[in-house]
DNA sequence: TATGAATGAGATTTCATTCAT
DNA sequence: AATGAATGAAATCTCATTCAT
């Protein structure tokens, strides 16, 4: 299932136009879906012919896959950052703000991301598994370094309190990404839907308040 | 945009039938998605003709809205339950509770709403946002019967609260419809991916820390 | 793989419609080859939109499978008019003369069955390998019969003679199905290439060199 | 229509390549059909690049031309070895050996002079029509010859019995070239279709045979 | 001369929608 | 009102052929 999906073809072809047509693949699936997704679309939006499209990639799926596991190490890498560097409120800042700041910058990533989540998609649930598991991880070692430090109160439980941090970067995420989604954080920030500017970066917002809740008093 | 979709002919036909066809709509839009899923599938796995769906909704699209308008309405009835009865505690643990049992018996219902966040399906975006602002308000009101009970510490940022209890609900609910977010939580909650036990209730287990956190100390 | 592979709804269009598609079928077929063939010349040939040629057999192989089946079963039909019926020298004539007449009348079926003896459509052979076998065990009982007649030799090799026969009423019919095995049958009888008279009927000469060849002296 | 079909570079190349390519070319042909083989089949297959291919042959057709005129030649040479040499039954002996020893050790060749008498490949008759023609001459000469010698009788019809010996040795070829025609020539010879011993070589079965019911009696 | 990336016409197949019965 | 056959636009994928290097 995992390894390589593309063709020597694309391997050879120069680098930047391997990152073109990575990011078409990307903007029209996190755009149209995996399912509504054209290959003439892609193709015309990477500049290259449809034909070509296939001597890269075999099928549909595979193009899928080969963006889905290279465009979600990136996603990855909001924590890369942060790993091993500053006490507890820095980290989980830090992956907040990552987090915030990827889903402004590539917000179809995350639209491609939440895609796969779905049944629809299941069939693509091990190219990414590995990287939720690596993300949990990290939650988990954030937080019980958070409880050495002293940042975290005893009393937390710390899986809970991982999973309750991932969630909330992941509907930080969600919120940038989706239209709905930022309609939606709007009513909660009281602000209204057409109003662009949400106010405070909801991610420091949110980043402090959960600092709060988990800091002992 | 919203409204009626469905024409006079479905309102004329018994009411199972009615029911019969809503579920076997919702059914396939969870399992194969809103562009995968095909009519003759569900005509097929509702009973009826191939042509008969087509005179109850005019097209596919009118079909995914009808069920998205009423089937939604049955997620915010998880609010229903909860509302006005109870102090904090009871409210938070009823909303998650029923969160948690209506992913279980209805994944598909979860499904579709997940679905409705992406940008493929924007066009949709207008059936649920009201259901989504209304699940703010009710949000916001609990957290501030919270606040004014003291179960909610008063330095707790009213709105960010709000927005966290949402997003652990939703996240509560996409580990239990999605097979990856199920994976994804054996992976926090420290438990292999083939186990089908989680453990205690993660819905309890959840509610339980986010009360412990909002409790002044 | 054997078995059926048209889908119900073929089974419920009039029958005059089924023969008006099985028929282009056919005719494409032996027209253009199974691979050359291509299913819009078969829907526009029989009067129908190519969506509907899906609608009756579920991909192009099936197809092809559907009219080999029955139309094979029109080749074994030279061999039923003479069974049982006369003495050796009119069965063999009886079905030289079927065979003959079968490819004037619809040359591109024995196209067709010559195409299924090439290596590229061997995933055909199961479909007409009962009736090729069917046909041996035929001619071994002409043949057999010949000998009890004392009209075939008895120091005759019966299976070898039945082989000659076979291949030989095969021959006629790739000479009648074919412009180039037409044109070496010119050659072989004397006649110039673009002379479409043969002579005599070649099936009747042929047959008579062979009673003549078996017949004790 | 007839003539050189290859490029001068095509004469320009190692001898070794030539003939490795063409045996590629022969092969694909042979295992593909002429409508289904691939270019970059034969290409990786005769280990040269694909753009080389066009380079030695401007089309596919002229590249199936190519060793149709020179694969066919071999096959005349089953004559060859046979023709003036030795008396009537050695002949003919000699031909179906050579029949079956050609159709045993180069049978894709067979399969491509199979698919040539197909109406689907009619453009390529004019390639192979000569050879056909000069067969003929071939088997009317040694048939004439048998009846000079004796070894025919005075009243068999030349022309039929030419006719059939070619038909016979064609269809040795065919049993030995085509799966589905072995297991039909074994069930003539009453062995299983899975049984790889087809008992005392046919083609000498059958050549005997022929020559006893040639020979006066 | 050799290479292999690029092209696009054309093939099969899908499926929402229409409509005669 | 119900049925299911019919339609054709549009999707994925193939492959002979071209051409820059």
């Amino acid at each position: 299932m995992s390894g390589v999906h593309h063709t020597a073809t694309f391997d050879n072809i120069p680098a930047e136009k391997r990152e073109r047509i990575l990011s078409a693949v990307a903007a029209a699936l996190g755009r149209d879906g995996i399912a509504g997704a054209r290959m003439a679309d892609v193709a015309r939006e990477a500049g290259v012919s449809h034909g070509s499209l296939f001597s890269y990639f075999p099928t549909k799926d595979d193009m899928v896959r080969a963006v889905v596991e290279r465009g979600m190490a990136m996603q990855a890498e909001r924590f890369a950052g942060s790993s091993g560097a500053g006490c507890f409120d820095a980290q989980v800042r830090s992956v907040f703000r990552g987090a915030w700041d990827l889903a402004s910058s590539r917000p179809e990533l995350i639209s491609l991301w939440l895609s796969l989540s779905l049944e629809e998609n299941s069939r693509f649930a091990d190219a990414i598994l590995p990287l939720e598991r690596d993300a949990a991880e990290r939650w988990l070692s954030i937080v019980e370094r958070g409880k050495a430090e002293g940042a975290v109160a005893a009393m937390v439980d710390t899986r809970a309190a991982a999973y309750l941090l991932d969630a909330l970067a992941a509907q930080l995420m969600k919120s940038r990404a989706s239209g709905l989604e930022r309609d939606k954080l709007a009513a909660f920030m009281g602000v209204g839907p057409g109003d662009s500017d949400l106010g405070e970066n909801p991610a420091e917002r949110v980043a402090g308040l959960a600092l709060a809740l988990f800091r002992p008093r």
